[in-house]
DNA sequence: ACTTATGCAACATTTGCAGTTACCAATTGC
DNA sequence: GCAATTGGTAACTGCAAATGTTGCATAAGT
């Protein structure tokens, strides 16, 4: 695996929620991320509890924008999924006894602590919107070159 | 495990050979890391071929630096290990049909490639001697308050 | 020769995300 | 009421990468 996909997959979906009006099933949404329905709303789940999307149950139900995607950051979705470890890189020892390693878990962590929080507070200037339109760029760049719509595969 | 913890062990080792003064075993840096000489001499395998350090076969045999802690940065390292994986985020696709998962690689992967190429900045800024002149803090602090000195367990 | 080391391949273990199955709960339509 | 649809969740499997472990070959000192 080439690392944890959940932001970006909850990243993709929730700009198809976007588009379409009306609500969307985690069947459909499986199909636009080429996995199962139950890996969706696992993951989903997260975003409900925050108050990102609405889940209607039975006949007609599935999956709702809470809010509009220009009052959606990626922080809040990376929130919303529980906060996964940013960095592959760590620790061998969290707190070791040996004063070296202090020295070096002090150095790396403060590096690292400063890399998240920068790239954290980028993510949080930027919304679902801003990306929407990038999407819409490229949309229209698409069909001025081949004739075909240019959502997913599965939309 | 919370991470790929080679960079760390690695930093760890180095300044320990900038204390001693001579070759140290494998074994006896499996001591200080917690782990297995195996383990030791697979990761330094990198650190030689990079010639940051050299090994000796035989009686007497063991590590050594083949440059003094100052002209070792915390980038030649990371370089040396192999550049593992800086994230543990990662995108669902790498080359997408989807123009939405496009848009959305798209944002993702520039931030990251923004945070990854600033914190390898940083650590080409960091030297080893740097990291060794903390430690050495360290142990004149911990010096003051109880009588041991301040180095591994093992060493 | 024997002992001490590294070098290296092969295999087992662990950890976390992803995939899958199964069953329950809620809601709609007949 | 009953069947069909859809989310909620637990439990299990699959998989990839770092780590742990064993075994054996190679090189160097005594």
């Amino acid at each position: 695996m080439k690392g944890d996909s959940r932001l970006s997959r909850m990243l993709h979906v929730l700009l198809h929620l976007g588009e379409q009006q009306g609500p969307v099933t985690s069947e459909l949404m499986a199909r636009m991320l080429n996995t199962h329905p139950v890996v969706v709303r696992r993951t989903m789940a997260g975003l409900r509890e925050k108050g990102l999307v609405r889940a209607e149950r039975g006949h007609g139900g599935g999956w709702s924008l809470a809010r509009s995607l220009d009052r959606i950051s990626l922080l809040d979705v990376y929130h919303a999924i529980d906060e996964p470890p940013v960095f592959a890189l760590g620790m061998a020892e969290d707190e070791p006894r040996c004063l070296v390693e202090q020295a070096v878990n002090a150095a790396l962590e403060s590096e690292l602590r400063e890399a998240r929080d920068k790239l954290l507070k980028r993510f949080g200037e930027i919304t679902l919107a801003a990306l929407a339109e990038d999407f819409e760029r490229r949309m229209r760049r698409a069909a001025r070159k081949s004739q075909h719509g240019g959502g997913c595969g599965a939309a």
